[in-house]
RNA sequence: GGGGGUAUAGUGAAACGGCAUCAUGACGCUCUCCAAAAGCGUUGUUCUAGGUUCAAAUCCUAGUGCCCCCG
């Protein structure tokens, strides 16, 4: 990461100090958060963080549902005649953390909170509001509730050891390594067990959770009736296999991304594997994207029914955004 | 029309005549960096009608549905 001069860090010392004001919009997929949040982008002088798990990869263009190219150069609308280039720079709409990591690389909500805290401060420095958006409801709340997660990255060896073990071998490893954690944690995760491990031994013990928000947000929740979404899921299935996600699949194996590693990337590249397998047809194919599209949404509603900062919203709410940061 | 096979949860499967299990889904929930992940809980099944047996998903008979072969 590029190192940020000084003035960065004093702006958000500063932010952090005078409660600096960033809008989160979140909301299942296919609810249309990308599109609001260039509207609001717009409307506002924002600029979008995008906080997404899998739109941070490159080459994942149609499977993860990215936004088109000319929103982060253009806006959403191209030059008319007669406008001047600055008016025209000016209603672009910069998007941030999106498509820089090779689908290679495992990249963690830690990299993504440091980046993306990055990208806040460049965007305070320059006037403008920090427009978080995101349906990956873990990298949100790290992000906009600072979370302090600990700094040690995964350990795949240790993990690959641990992983033969069953779960009270673990939980007796991590008591002696950290009592305390050891009581608090979900003994029946080996997940969680084996992360706590490999926090303990390297930090000595599992330091505790400090959730506290350096900015006043405004959470916006975008979640259209379920008819609504019902059917702009099924548009989204139906144009991702129009734009090619099968095409997109194979490109990613031939890049030498392994077919393990493809199958990582969510439902749609499983279901787009199984497609070029031959397991299934494209009527199949679609079905297939169109029922784990809903079950995914219904999963991070989930997620986000226990926040209840969160503003349920169903069109851009003009006022209530003006009252926010006009106080 | 004749012969053979098969029938178990919404779906896919397991169960020497002896407590009907497992996976998956649905529903609810949890979360200290794999989060489209991982985990927890709830729900729900022996095709129908007889028979044999202390006891039947299992054995027998008939019916029904489905699959295969012959005509």
């Amino acid at each position: 990461m590029k190192k940020l001069p000084t003035s960065y860090h004093n702006i958000l010392n500063n932010a952090r100090a005078h409660q600096t004001k960033i809008i989160a919009l979140i909301g299942p997929t296919a609810s249309g958060k990308s599109e609001l949040a260039v509207q609001i982008a717009k409307e506002f002088n924002g600029e979008i963080i995008s906080a997404d798990s899998r739109q941070i990869y490159r080459g994942l263009d149609i499977g993860s549902t990215r936004v088109p190219g000319k929103w982060q150069r253009v806006g959403s609308d191209p030059p008319k005649e007669g406008q001047t280039l600055q008016r025209f720079i000016y209603k672009t709409i910069p998007h941030h953390c999106l498509d820089f990591v090779s689908p290679e690389k495992t990249y963690t909500v830690a990299e993504f909170k440091k980046r993306a805290e990055c990208a806040i401060k460049k965007i305070i420095g320059r006037g403008k509001t920090p427009i978080i958006v995101g349906g990956t409801g873990l990298w949100v709340d790290t992000l906009v509730y600072d979370m302090s997660l600990p700094e040690v990255p995964p350990n795949k060896r240790l993990r690959k050891n641990l992983s033969s073990k069953n779960m009270l071998e673990l939980l007796a490893i991590l008591k002696k390594l950290d009592p305390n954690r050891a009581r608090n944690v979900d003994a029946q995760n080996p997940r969680r067990l084996i992360r706590a491990i490999e926090v303990a031994r390297a930090l000595g013990k599992v330091p505790l959770l400090k959730k506290q928000s350096p900015y006043r947000a405004l959470w916006l929740g975008l979640n259209p009736p379920p008819n609504i979404l019902d059917k702009r899921i099924r548009d989204r299935a139906r144009k991702m296999i129009q734009k090619g996600i099968i095409k997109e699949a194979k490109k990613l194996l031939t890049q030498g991304v392994p077919r393990s590693r493809l199958q990582e990337f969510g439902f749609e590249y499983r279901a787009a594997l199984d497609y070029i397998d031959q397991k299934i047809t494209k009527d199949e194919l679609y079905a297939r994207l169109v029922r784990d599209t809903l079950r995914y949404a219904k999963r991070q509603m989930r997620w986000f029914k226990r926040n209840p900062e969160i503003h349920w919203i169903t069109k851009l709410p003009v006022r209530s955004i003006k009252e926010f940061l006009n106080t």
